[in-house]
DNA sequence: GCGACAG
DNA sequence: ATCTTGTCGC
């Protein structure tokens, strides 16, 4: 799919990355899906080193007939540190490499991370979604901000995460007696349908499909990477 | 000043 | 995220 080149940097600094979320997040647009979101990409991004790198993974999902369309990774330099709240700047230049591989256009991005959960109200699931132009949604693991109550019980259920006046997202049962996830919208979607579009993509597991395959994707093309450097290879002297 | 802190 | 074996619970 094309992708037009990101209005800024991505080698800045911490202190610039902030203002840089601060000015983009402006843009954000919360509203309900045009059509039905039915082609979801899921994203997800694992770590290399010697050297540095970020291996992303693409998989495109088909929600009506519960298959994979297509399966993509890319690789690119580590250049920026780990800092929470600039996830993006870390992991997003390696997903847009992989997204622009895919030759079907998505209905819809499933990000592994905040969206509006985020305390500038911008996580790596706005920017990608922001970016691509696509409806996108944050489904991260655990809490970056915000506080809330513990859900129900049963798959479905599911409480507010609020960060001061604002309800930002929502704290998501995917799985009976499984810890929650935290759903937050990144672009163009609400919420209402970003908690719908998880669950329509649930297949069994805590994680929807889209990024639970993504993520075992470059688990693998992780490990086929690693064996290369662990093996010994003949010593030419 | 002391914690909290997506992946 | 990543380093790591067995183990407790649905």
């Amino acid at each position: 799919m094309k992708i037009p080149r990101p209005p800024h940097n991505w080698q800045v600094s911490p202190r610039r990355a902030a203002a840089i979320q601060q000015e983009l997040a402006r843009a954000v647009r919360q509203e309900q899906p045009a059509g039905e979101l039915r082609l979801v990409a899921g994203v997800d991004a694992a770590f290399v080193t010697d050297p540095p790198a970020c291996l992303a993974g693409v998989v495109l999902w088909d929600s009506a007939s519960g298959t994979v369309l297509e399966s993509h990774t890319a690789r690119r330099p580590l250049l920026f540190p780990y800092v929470p709240g600039l996830l993006s700047f870390r992991e997003a230049p390696a997903i847009i490499a992989a997204l622009r591989r895919l030759r079907r256009t998505p209905d819809a991005l499933l990000v592994d991370g905040q969206g509006l959960a985020h305390p500038r109200r911008f996580g790596i699931a706005c920017h990608l979604g922001l970016l691509t132009g696509l409806p996108s949604v944050g489904c991260a693991k655990s809490r970056l901000i915000g506080s809330f109550q513990m859900p129900g019980e049963k798959r479905g259920d599911y409480s507010l995460l609020v960060d001061r006046q604002d309800t930002i997202g929502a704290v998501l049962r995917t799985r009976d007696h499984v810890r929650p996830l935290f759903i937050s919208i990144g672009h163009a979607i609400d919420l209402d349908h970003a908690i719908e579009l998880t669950l329509a993509c649930g297949c069994g597991y805590r994680l929807p499909e889209p990024t639970r395959l993504a993520d075992r994707l470059v688990a693998s093309e992780r490990s086929k990477t690693r064996i290369r450097s662990t093996i010994r290879r003949p010593d030419p002297a």
